[in-house]
DNA sequence: GCAAAAGTGTTACTTATACACCCATGG
DNA sequence: CCATGGGTGTATAAGTAACACTTTTGC
């Protein structure tokens, strides 16, 4: 048991130099999408985020923003980068723009952010802001404004530590709806590289690695030959990703 | 420029909910050390490791307690992950061990932790306690004793990084002193990955990277051939590694 | 019929793996 | 002379990369 004394800082309800920041991404019309907020009575976005409950895990505090800007739970986020320099941004610069919105006291202390990113099927999110923001919406992660903090600095590292994680776990599980075509899967993958791939080569190494089922039905609707759906056989994939038995290179 | 005002975290001159703890790793007679601190009056062991200053950043705590433990600058260090949970381990345990060390007011609060690994030469390495320990030694990181704190995780958590950053980066760089036998850089690797490696086809490999110089010496010593002795080629390793295809399967 | 995108196989090349003998040295 | 460990090559298998045409669909 710890102790019960009360000292001064166990009375703030938060960790007050920590906080995260969530890269919550998904993929919709062939673009790698990142949600981002706007803060209420300003043009100025930024990333989901905020600080961690003394009786919280940082996991479980990532969590908890993702539920509630996205209303999903159970998802795929991963820890990818501390961000702990002193000067991380111009704290002058955010006092200003958003001091309308938050207690000089509390806020433009030093933080350390924890980053984590999460993938996510766009259409099963409703972006959703908190209390300091007013609209939650998806961006082209190519073509995001300047953002508050370092957050563009964040999206980068993310996708860098994204790109490497690609070889190791495939990703498209946490990322495209329960079916989809093997085209949507390449595009995807696409996004993510930054670079084309041989639809040929792509589809004979993917199903090689064993956790893609065919369905019978086809996705209809483009002036062109129906593609086929797929989902991942949900066993195969924990086993193999456990194993660490699944590259992609 | 912040504001000049004063509240009372202020005062503190440490981040009081995050700390940082190194894995310092070395390699001598074929086996991994890592390097552990003996606290005063006990036999207990922890890793070096401590609190970030308030006007320092992370990676600049992570460097100076490297420094301060090994006499050792400017030496691969790398973040790899954060232990965030709430209870990282028994607190009042912690608490009996070290009461006769440590201010109750101020310590066994909880607190968020990054994990640092670092890989250094065995042979440059000047152990050195810190004010809350006097001794400060290499173990053989296979035959570690139960440690403080949650350090035995996070020796595990660190080993399975390294081995996965391995295969992204020859680490031989960092570990080994300036020159070398290829035999002891394959045990590194053998020692790092935990299974033999076939000479033949590990020789093969490495050289092929072109960042390896073979001297015109060789090791003296061993009833038994003498082998040669390599050094790395700074230019081409670093221009390598940040091109990103230094690659070791 | 025509434009758009999907489906599909083969070859060359590169990389990884498996495997065994002789050599130099110190004692 | 002998025990120890270092140095070296080749053959096979596996994986990766490059490449183009036909099919289906909607309009």
């Amino acid at each position: 048991m710890p102790p019960k004394k009360t000292i001064l800082r166990d009375a703030a309800p938060y960790l007050p130099e920590l906080t995260l920041d969530c890269v919550i991404l998904s993929f919709h019309e062939d673009r790698l999408k990142v949600l981002l907020l706007r803060w209420k009575g300003t043009q100025e976005w930024s990333l989901p985020g905020g600080p961690i409950q003394r009786n919280e895990a940082v996991d479980a505090a990532a969590n908890r923003i993702l539920k509630e800007r996205t209303g999903l739970d159970d998802i795929f986020l991963q820890q990818f980068h501390v961000f702990g320099e002193v000067e991380r941004y111009n704290r002058e610069e955010i006092r200003h723009k958003l001091k309308h919105l938050i207690d000089p006291d509390k806020w433009y202390e030093r933080a350390v952010s924890v980053g984590y990113y999460a993938l996510v099927d766009y259409t099963k999110v409703t972006p959703t802001p908190d209390a300091y923001t007013e609209q939650c919406a998806w961006w082209d992660v190519q073509h995001t404004p300047a953002l508050l903090f370092d957050h563009n600095h964040i999206i980068h590292v993310a996708r860098q530590a994204l790109r490497t994680q690609l070889s190791w776990q495939p990703i498209g599980y946490n990322l495209l709806p329960e079916q989809f075509t093997l085209p949507e899967l390449q595009r995807l993958y696409e996004a993510i590289l930054g670079k084309t791939l041989d639809p040929r080569n792509f589809q004979r190494k993917m199903l090689s690695l064993g956790i893609l089922e065919r369905l019978a039905e086809r996705r209809r609707g483009g002036a062109h030959k129906s593609p086929y759906l797929y989902r991942f056989k949900k066993e195969q994939y924990e086993l193999k990703l456990k194993e660490g038995n699944l590259f992609f290179t």
